[in-house]
DNA sequence: TTGTTACGGTAACAGTCGTTACGGAAACGG
DNA sequence: CCGTTTCCGTAACGACTGTTACCGTAACAA
């Protein structure tokens, strides 16, 4: 059993390794070496655990997808109401600290990454799926008597401004500072009718 | 004159090339030989023309920005109105169709490329600045009587969200097609009440 | 035509890439 | 205690990278 969790623990530890690289050195320096050199190890532990480097960065990316989905689901879990469940769960997809900076960017190497890998983009799009789904949901718990197609639209355009702010926060982290970043989805959630 | 006409042009051409590249194989792919291969030459005049790869890229980006300036400038100015102005321009930054497709892809790709490059990263920070500039402006005009931080708010949210709708749409065409990305920015018109 | 210059294709360079093979060490069962 | 198996670091492989040097050729001036 200490086999397997330790197989286990090393590849979250790779992973975390993957997520590194590519915040701090982007996508074309995302080498198994630096990987290796990230994680404190050789090249060799890498190969050990993964077949090659595709699956190293599937295995990344999947882990990353899992861990932000546990942290949106207990931030949905605490929030009082279904308004301030949509609120907490869209501001933490945005880039509001450095942890969440760095996770953009991860977030928005492994999309460039995906556009050659057919494993990858299937991955982004299950995973976005699953985004726009929880959204949708979050919103037609916060406007019960809405109609499908206004939630669905609300839920279109707040995924979509989340995503795209967070991308030109971590792009340009003094153009877009916090407060910025919470103002303007809070205005977005009072012209959607969506305030809490 | 001729001859930097000609420079130019084949200049014009291995940016084209470099987003063909991009788009089509992905940061990854997009080396000095791929690109030559896209532009139907050989690597020796890609190196003549530019000093080394990162000028290429640096051409090619500012050449996109200029070719999606000059096209924003023309909807622009053909609108009726300020309102219709800022409908049509926010729509061609999405992916409506294969063309602005690719070139979501590309811009992805070359702002996940501005990670490890500085001058990659300025240039995407002085461009969205200008685009910026350029909503909030166009903001103001169709609702002249708002004051700034309510334009600047609303401008965020429409350049967020039609750059995160970008992406998607360029990530997976099929869960976002045309008809779902207008129907969404005339949603959102709506509630930051723009519509025209 | 002849000499000169600019252009661009060819080939090679050193370096790095993903991947593989091998060997020593550590952990395990007896 | 030893034999076996698992683990992982080392070193190497061929392929590919950006870049450079070289050389033939075409265009131009005289």
């Amino acid at each position: 059993m200490s086999r397997s969790a330790d197989r286990s623990a090393q590849a979250s530890m790779l992973s975390a390794a993957v997520w590194s690289v590519l915040a701090e050195q982007g996508l074309e320096r995302l080498t198994v070496r630096a990987v290796a050199a990230a994680a404190g190890c050789t090249t060799g532990l890498v190969m050990h655990r993964f077949p090659n480097r595709r699956a190293l960065l599937l295995h990344a990316r999947r882990l990353l997808h899992e861990t932000t989905r546990e942290r949106v689901s207990a931030l949905e879990e605490a929030a009082p109401g279904p308004r301030e469940a949509l609120r907490a769960v869209l501001l933490q997809g945005m880039a509001l600290d450095e942890r969440n900076r760095q996770e953009a960017l991860v977030w928005m190497g492994f999309l460039a990454a995906a556009v050659t890998d057919p494993e990858l983009i299937e991955e982004h799009r299950r995973n976005n799926a699953a985004w726009r789904a929880r959204v949708s949901r979050l919103i037609g718990d916060a406007a019960p008597d809405w109609p499908a197609d206004r939630v669905a639209s609300a839920a279109l355009a707040l995924i979509s401004m989340t995503e795209g702010m967070a991308a030109y926060a971590a792009a340009d982290p003094e153009a877009y500072p916090p407060s910025a970043q919470m103002s303007m989805v809070d205005a977005a959630l009072a012209a959607f009718s969506l305030s809490h």
